[in-house]
DNA sequence: GTCTATAGTCGGATAGAC
DNA sequence: GTCTATCCGACTATAGAC
């Protein structure tokens, strides 16, 4: 914690003083502050464009003046930014275990059935994870938002994220159907499949008016998940 | 042409004169400044967000001055609305045919074989026009755009071209699947289909940066489309 | 129809006290 | 660490001449 250093070389933050103030519980006192600032800023980013979102608007949200923000993200963007950080860690977080499990199994050379399993495991806790929290709704929409209009947080989601990600559904993709793993229709279909996905993440609203849906449920996320396993069964009988 | 009353109740420009300045060609004078401008605009907004581009710069780019953007189009918005009706007609001119003839063998009752046939060559139409023409790209990311983040255009861009585009897919999906048209299953993988096709149009540069390609030709779009083909295979033998 | 000049607003960032 | 007060640039929109 309190590593405040961004990644970024621009307008850091002034005082580097290592003596910080320390409040009650033995932990730094403005550990909370930037925690809770961060928190408003993944919602409200999440919610709107870099853009659309005034600092007031934060700053009001966490109950902090303007300068406070500054004094902890240097600026606008480097708030932004470690928005961005943030996210992929939870992200992290959430999906090392699936997705560890399924590299070592790409690691030793599994079958096309098993590769299969795993796809679709990986696939699942990604639909179950988005579908599940608000805030994951909100880390999902940044994201894509990012992704699409690159601004200035694109590098890191997408080095740290995007592409990580799209891999490892190729690297199963191409196992699944037998061929190399830089075969360049594994990838195409891995940039279908993910972009499947985020119609009901990223285009959620969208997606649940054509649906005539309320919200995503246990019943609704089900149905998603078969018809992305479709997707996927159809991989392996699709050849070039 | 000249039909300036926005659909829009407003802003509206000023001079309802039914008189117009007439130039050398016997059409009124002022049409071809606001065809510039707005096809500037397009281009614009098509790059960029609502917000993210500045009034200034359009009325620059087509080489007239801000009030002259007004007099056309009474404010900001529009001229962005005058975007979104201008893409939902062009967009319009270039599939009627296609989408026509699908919807003609929908009205007979036409086999699953049939069916199927009819969506590879609405979804391949609609490949090829926006993988066509840099225009095309313009407006793809403008429709995409506005309706993830919803804004000033989302009504009509949802239920003049998403909502027709998405409810013809369906129907197609349920015919092919032999299911009543109401089938929640079918409106899904009519979802994850068009969000497919969406990945190499309104998210084209990331995709572009994954495929390692600079970008996409005749032999690209043959391999999108075979992907997406093997998707609409996958959904006759999907059932639920 | 198109322009110059300007009004009015808002948002990001800073100065400096406590 | 957090605040109040303020600056300054940028943008949309209007007034009014030609």
């Amino acid at each position: 914690m309190t590593k405040r250093p961004l990644a970024v070389s621009v307008p850091v933050p002034r005082k580097t003083s290592k003596v910080r103030a320390v409040a009650h519980g033995g932990y730094p006192k403005g550990d909370e502050t930037r925690e809770r600032i961060l928190n408003v800023a993944l919602k409200a980013f999440g919610e709107a464009s870099f853009l659309a979102v005034t600092t007031r608007q934060i700053s009001e949200a966490a109950s902090v003046s303007l300068p406070t923000l500054q004094y902890y993200f240097g600026n606008k963007e480097g708030l932004y930014l470690a928005c961005a950080e943030a996210i992929v860690e939870r992200y992290r977080r959430h999906t090392t275990a699936v997705a560890a499990e399924a590299a070592k199994t790409l690691s030793e050379d599994c079958d096309s059935a098993t590769a299969r399993v795993h796809l679709k495991g990986v696939i699942g806790a990604l639909a179950g994870l988005l579908a599940g929290s608000k805030e994951a709704e909100h880390w999902a929409q940044f994201v894509a938002r990012e992704l699409r209009d690159p601004g200035p947080a694109f590098e890191i989601l997408y080095s740290r994220l995007w592409r990580p990600g799209l891999e490892l559904t190729a690297r199963l993709i191409a196992r699944i159907r037998g061929v190399d793993e830089s075969d360049p229709a594994a990838r195409i279909q891995a940039l279908l499949l993910i972009s499947s996905l985020l119609a009901f993440q990223s285009g959620r609203s969208i997606s649940l008016r054509a649906m005539h849906w309320s919200a995503i449920g246990r019943e609704e996320l089900a149905m998603i998940v078969s018809g992305l396993d479709a997707q996927i069964d159809a991989i392996s009988r699709h050849q070039t």
